[in-house]
DNA sequence: TGTACATCAGTGAACGCGCGTTCACTGATGTAC
DNA sequence: TGTACATCAGTGAACGCGCGTTCACTGATGTAC
């Protein structure tokens, strides 16, 4: 091979993010290892540690880019239509507890899939998960604000609340939903549905 | 040591189950392996096959199992307010949801602690686990029956649906919160009492 | 009831395997003059 | 501008380690007579 650019180096160490990304999201830390990381990203594995100093420094670089791409959606939905963040959020609820996102979990958001690698991994990743968690929240709180000047909830505590709220349940609802999934397909469609509706009742209708 | 009485056996086949539950509650079913469940359960490693065909055969007996206490509580408390079951399901949020369940999964549930071990393991232990989920969502449901008897919502499927979505905000509630536990103390016990909260009011209060 | 033998739960060394990590090597790129 | 040398990204073999699992061994318990 011989020595890159570094304009090829720095793509190369995307490429190991983004196959790792993927991975990870698809069946966890644990279960990736560098090898199939190097592998997805199209080399081999001895070349890693040219990049990362450690399994955990890649994790904590995953995690960092991990929530970008979910975060710019939700920016570009709430751009796109500044003056009804109830339909936004009903889209967040379609989207995030579908059955397309549960049985594809590498195409969605990290919270859901790394919220207990996070947990059990080095403190530097549980950081970048943090503040991952924090952006999603403002966001959130936001949009429920925004609908508030309509329904009648513009308390800020309140719609803090309400985001921490609804984070939560589109978390744990699409876990159980995975968890399930095999064993009981119906049972898993209905974690979907019902959390689904609810939401929507919530915090789009009144 | 020589052969045990079969009572002998058995009562040491529920010693590695209960120490096997402990660990794989505290740091994941695959960070706790078959060596770190005999010495836990005071034996070596070699008899573990007289008593499982292998260490999934030990998750699917944990899975089996680990819903049992915290059902039984459950029950214990509804039994012992029947009129009053807003006040149990006002318990199950503050217990679920505390600082101490938070700090220390191994005396939890394990609908929490083991979701994403039981999605990325064998079919068998997500039938355990599916039954499991099963059992929390019946007893929430007749709970929020119960409280709709009193607030106006005695309807079954929308009671299902509340069942569905108070397991689901737990879950992703006490996941959230351990995940954020180590790099924000302060969002982590926010995420606990806003979940609470939010829960309270929404099924204790009308 | 007593004796001789078969059974088998627990022990601890060993196995193969995959993991994260290291390292000598290569050769194209960057740098010095 | 050309040449000679240093750098270093990627390769692939190798390392130590811990995992799940196997196995020969032991001796107390169960069983046959």
């Amino acid at each position: 091979m011989g020595r890159l650019s570094p304009e090829m180096k720095s793509r190369n160490r995307q490429s190991i993010v983004d196959a790792a990304t993927e991975g990870f999201k698809k069946v966890g830390v644990d279960a990736f290892g560098v090898d199939d990381v190097m592998k997805a990203a199209g080399m081999t594995h001895g070349g890693f540690y040219n990049h990362f100093a450690s399994k955990d420094d890649l994790v904590a670089a995953v995690c960092e880019q991990a929530f970008v791409p979910t975060l710019t959606n939700l920016d570009t939905w709430t751009d796109a239509h500044p003056d009804a963040p109830g339909a936004v959020l009903q889209q967040v609820f379609g989207e995030y507890l579908s059955a397309f996102h549960r049985d594809h979990p590498e195409t969605g958001c990290p919270s859901g899939a790394m919220v207990t690698d996070a947990g059990r991994r080095d403190i530097g990743i549980q950081f970048r998960f943090e503040a991952g968690v924090e952006a999603y929240l403002e966001r959130f709180e936001g949009l429920i604000r925004g609908v508030g000047a309509v329904g009648g909830e513009t308390d800020r505590t309140a719609a803090r609340a309400g985001a921490i709220g609804v984070l939560s349940q589109l978390v744990g609802g699409i876990l159980l939903s995975r968890a399930v999934a095999l064993a009981n397909p119906k049972l898993s469609d209905e974690l979907l549905e019902a959390n689904r509706s609810l939401l929507t009742m919530t915090y789009t209708n009144r």
